[in-house]
DNA sequence: TCGTTTACAGACCGACTGTCGGTCTATGAA
DNA sequence: TTCATAGACCGACAGTCGGTCTGTAAACGA
């Protein structure tokens, strides 16, 4: 079980890279099973053989992104010892990455949809919220019972200002924004209430 | 051209009503027009001639659901004249209106990748984005020059939270953690780099 | 050597979106 | 009252697409 296995693997990685181009480039809608067959010169029942269906596809094209965006952003962070500096880094180089237009496309605006909002949570649970709420938690700065809550708001908000960015808006200034957003975030407010 | 314009009219509110039910409930994709047609007894031709297509039913479902929830919004802010605690009043109703599926589904899921990023944008600026960025404006407590930013990511931290909540998440626990990050990001911290 | 497993091929099916020629009726001017 | 027009509505049809099914060849394990 060698040489098949080995040509197997090669020929789900060659659609994957196929598809997930595709995908960044028109959108899960108008990216056809029929383009991705045509581009790898696989037929039907091969690419079948190997993905259950389109979602499946798409589903394995947002994992292996995933990995590739989680593996960036730990090396960013590498040797940050101070874990206000270390947020800040891993925030700042996760809006670098969200330029990408793949990463755009397929992880910020097709996969909840496609994928349904629930199973996209969940799997952005063990990558780059992951990464967040532990940062967070370790800076100290936000009371335990509404860590998670905050670290999700906290992605979703800098989520929205790569997209922002992506779109064109300036990144030194949502560079700023996001500092600036990131540090009222940790800062623990007054309290005002009777 | 009375009783002819009318009968159009009724005719386009029907279908947008059952329409509107329907990608709630499915989604855009699993939602077929020949459901529509059926559920409305209408035609094909008939359903074209009212709208272009797919995408623009969905366009019509979007803008009259944002709408309904812009005027309601405007509902539980009225009269309360202090702004930071108008702000407070608009997002804590936001979350609870996005309770509703139809809400959490069309506006916040689906549109996004249905009608395109950028101009699902235009169309939010038109209604809560616009709201939330007034009253932001109004507390004076962001500097002017992230007035644009800050609104936009405290819009998606809201947003966020409101899927969690709709998800089933613990609507006291969510509206105390949004409480407490609003007041957070309405705070300025203090500078602490050289 | 021989049965089994696996990668791959491609014809085929059903469902769906969108188009197009055509019908019918309300409307308003002649 | 008559009649031409515009707009609401109809339904057959074409084209596309996702997914299934049967078949083939080659690698693998015994």
């Amino acid at each position: 079980m060698n040489l098949k296995a080995e040509r197997g693997a090669a020929t789900r990685d060659r659609v994957l890279a196929i598809a997930t181009r595709l995908f960044a480039e028109r959108g899960y809608d108008d990216t056809s099973i029929e383009a991705v067959l045509q581009e790898s010169g696989l037929s039907r029942g091969a690419l079948y053989h190997h993905y259950a269906g389109k979602d499946a596809l798409f589903e394995a094209v947002l994992e292996a992104t995933e990995s590739a965006v989680g593996g960036k952003l730990l090396e960013a962070v590498r040797g940050i010892s101070d874990p206000v500096a270390a947020l800040r880094a891993g925030v700042l180089a996760w809006i670098s990455l969200a330029g990408d237009p793949v990463i755009k496309r397929i992880v910020l605006i097709d996969a909840p949809s496609v994928m349904g909002w629930e199973r996209w949570r969940a799997m952005e649970e063990r990558y780059s919220f992951g990464m967040l709420k532990g940062a967070l938690e370790a800076t100290g700065a936000v009371p335990a019972e509404f860590l998670d809550l905050h670290a999700h708001m906290l992605l979703a908000a800098v989520n929205e200002s790569a997209l922002l960015v992506a779109r064109g808006g300036d990144h030194d200034t949502a560079v700023a924004a996001v500092e600036e957003f990131l540090r009222r975030v940790l800062t623990a407010a007054p309290e005002s209430e009777p």
